[in-house]
DNA sequence: GCATATATTTGCGTATGCATTAATGAATGC
DNA sequence: GCATTCATTAATGCATACGCAAATATATGC
């Protein structure tokens, strides 16, 4: 899917990243419609194009296509996020497997190694959005060690939601303390070569920032309603 | 992504369709260039729908669109399947799990009991066919019972892959004795409420099934160059 | 005879127009 | 006053047209 997009910089290439940005930015507010022309307007461009990166941002689970009531950008539900959190657990756990048995250097590590003192020193600065940044990374490396590309591109699918909804939880959780130790631990057990111990402390990981943002979610919905 | 066929039959939709339906008996061959004007006709539409329906096709994995040598459809490699049997290993434990954290009660295990009764009848008579549909109608019910809609659509999405590739390799392989044993072993463990056997037995069973296919895949490989 | 330049073809990306069909509101009957 | 039907509106689904760029064929110079 990455790789789809670096190909030309045609106009539905450009209208597929747009929407998305604009997504991302909640310009384009979840639960919100909008007609296939009037973002052909807005972005310039005829509706052609928006409506090929609107079928592509379908297909991703951003957007929905409705026959004569235009394209619904979806809302991301606590239970949206539990299926995604509990996808994400495995295929990161799996990537947690890979890496370890893989016996990686240090300098194969070093992505790793320098998103996790990046997270650090965001904790210590108290900037969640750094953290958040580094905790990208952290996760995106490890997938990519696994050097599945099935299982990259769905996690970049599915991290883009992810970003989506901690864009609303980011400021009501507790700092990520815990978090940090876990990345810690993982990466040692994958270091030290023990798929077994990577495996089950990245799955606990994952279920514990489940947990957590669902959580946040249900409350944030019971706020905005 | 099943949902949205069931909408209306647009000629889309029916491009969609007939395009994936082409590509599984083999009239469109894996590596096969195709030009969109060309399919069109065939298809006796115009351009616009063909296009629309290799673009979700290409978000699938089953084609990819490349300007000016037309839609190719791609191969299945054994890198690629041992990729997606690694997915769908970690997915059906997953599904595994939580089936056998629900404990399900005997007409809700009903599915899985018969897709298992139909197997076994199935290799009684040599009948590989039937075995390789019931086969999928047993993890399709697995895969179910996780009522988590990615996974679903994940695993739709890849069988579809796993699908073609043993359209390939049913014939060459031992009859799957071994199989059949392993999904009653599955089957009790879920029945039981042992969701850590189920998932160790399903994971161990899959990692088998993902040896012997890329393995067949492999030596059809060398028989076909 | 070969390499480079030029012409031609051809397929795609995109715009645009039209027919279809769902949604909305008006009008009519009960 | 409410429901039902019909007319109107409007957005989509799709066909079609066109210009551009890539690929191929042709021609030219050496």
């Amino acid at each position: 899917m990455k790789s789809a997009q670096t190909k030309p910089p045609s106009n539905t290439q450009r209208a597929f990243h747009s929407l998305r940005d604009m997504i991302f930015a909640g310009e384009l507010a979840p639960g919100s419609d909008h007609l296939e022309s009037e973002l052909a307007v807005r972005l310039g461009v005829s509706r052609t194009p928006v409506r090929e990166a609107a079928l592509m941002l379908e297909s991703q689970g951003l957007l929905e296509l409705r026959p004569r009531k235009g394209v619904r950008i979806l809302p991301i539900s606590p239970e949206d996020m539990a299926e995604i959190y509990d996808v994400l657990t495995e295929l990161e756990s799996l990537a947690a497997r890979c890496a370890a048995e893989l016996s990686l250097d240090d300098s194969q590590l070093a992505p790793l190694a320098t998103a996790i003192d990046d997270m650090d020193r965001a904790l210590d600065a108290s900037d969640l959005e750094s953290w958040a940044k580094a905790d990208d990374r952290f996760h995106g490396e490890l997938v990519h060690l696994s050097s599945n590309s099935r299982v990259i591109s769905i996690f970049e699918m599915m991290s883009d939601q992810v970003r989506r909804a901690r864009k609303v939880t980011l400021f009501m959780r507790p700092m990520p303390v815990k978090s940090n130790e876990d990345h810690r631990e993982v990466f040692e057990a994958i270091r030290s070569g023990d798929a077994n111990l990577a495996v089950s402390l990245h799955r606990a990981h994952r279920q514990n920032a489940k947990k957590m943002i669902v959580d946040l979610l249900k409350k944030h919905r019971l706020l905005n309603v």
